[in-house]
DNA sequence: TCAGCTACTTAACAACGTTAAGGAGAGTGT
DNA sequence: ACACTCTCCTTAACGTTGTTAAGTAGCTGA
């Protein structure tokens, strides 16, 4: 008799259901009756829980990477395409960020697009120490802004009731008028301001990671 | 008959086990008996856990921010100086940058120092709008970061048993030389890779948001 | 003295992650 | 044909969690 779930299949019913509840509403109970399965079925296939959120961002990441991986040449339209990349893969679920920067990755699938990335800095000159540098802080800054992003839009397009930032500028000390009116920049235009954060970290590789010089062309 | 408990009492408990427990491990429970104290107490002083957390979250700010707000005059050394402090301040409790990233802040002892940063770029000639984007860029990158390095370092000093660089290489696929290469730097050095990324962003700044030019002195 | 407020306790609930024990079904060996 | 075994799931249960309802001790003001 074929088995009924495989762990593809619960993974994919987890990432489905997350998008509905949320993280903190996706239960194992949840998830098993979504695939017409008791709970502890759930153990034959994960250890725990965790095992089984690992393996969600992991099948992000690998979603993410579906498809041969052609970046472009130059590094700095690599790591932004990349960046762009994980942008959009982290806010197709529901606390996607959350989710991702608190699991460890269960296999390397995403080796072969580190790999493209990092090649691309390499043939600008970089070193791989400062490659790796690039590459960690624009990730970081990615994580870090989307994480604030999904908490003021849980969903994308809607908005959490707390974030209403003219209550916010309003409530701030009027003896600090720069911060309440920064506040109103603080929680609108993501896309914008992703953009133009991506590009300030662009720009900083550029101007303080110098590339080795190219070696001379025997020609 | 005196009050055994107050909100500030709680909130200190709550951050004082948080470093033994970790956020996971903190029930309120716990947070009780650490009181002398029976669960359901604590919701005559809050109205859930969340509640609690926001307020755990709000306090390591305000913790941050004790003392005078004395920030360097260049906008530089400013920003430089609140995200350090920022990570310092993250990296003080356990899980800090997790209880700090999934909370919404409930009051706004935090604009002083806001208000003194933002300050620092306006003196550089910076449109507040631009302030707004070098300041939250720094700090995406700050959260970020320190989320990833609580996550390889739940306890400082410790390291946790899934994050053994060689480990990891190895298991990399030979084919990603690059990759592999890569994650032996990964895990390490957050020190270092911290006030390099901080640099990088502020040479962003430098590099790609134009001051106005200052209006001219008549004399 | 009695009402009423504040600040807590006791008791209980539904839900959660997880474990133990068991059973149905397929495949294999004899 | 029978027993054995392995896989994959179910039933039942355990301890713990956040949270609510109801009650109660102590103080305050009339």
């Amino acid at each position: 008799m074929p088995p009924k779930l495989d762990r593809a299949q619960v993974v994919d019913a987890a990432l489905r259901l997350l998008d509905e509840t949320g993280l903190e509403g996706l239960t194992l109970r949840r998830i098993a009756t979504e695939l017409d399965v008791k709970a502890p079925a759930l153990y034959w296939h994960f250890a725990n829980k965790q095992a089984l959120l690992d393996e969600m961002a992991t099948e992000m990441l690998r979603r993410m990477y579906a498809g041969p991986v052609t970046l472009p040449g130059n590094w700095q339209e690599a790591i932004t395409t990349t960046c762009r990349t994980l942008r959009t893969a982290l806010l197709g679920y529901r606390d996607g960020a959350k989710v991702f920067s608190g699991t460890r990755l269960t296999d390397y699938g995403h080796a072969e697009g580190q790999e493209a990335l990092l090649a691309a800095f390499r043939r600008a000159g970089f070193e791989l120490a400062d490659a790796v540098l690039a590459f960690t802080t624009a990730y970081a800054f990615t994580t870090g802004f989307v994480i604030e992003e999904q908490a003021v839009h849980p969903v994308p397009g809607e908005r959490a009731p707390d974030y209403d930032p003219d209550r916010r500028a309003a409530a701030i000390d009027p003896g600090h008028p720069l911060a309440a009116a920064a506040s109103r920049e603080l929680f609108g235009d993501f896309e914008r301001r992703f953009e133009r954060g991506l590009a300030i970290v662009v720009a900083g590789v550029e101007a303080s990671l110098r590339p080795e010089p190219s070696p001379p062309d025997p020609s």
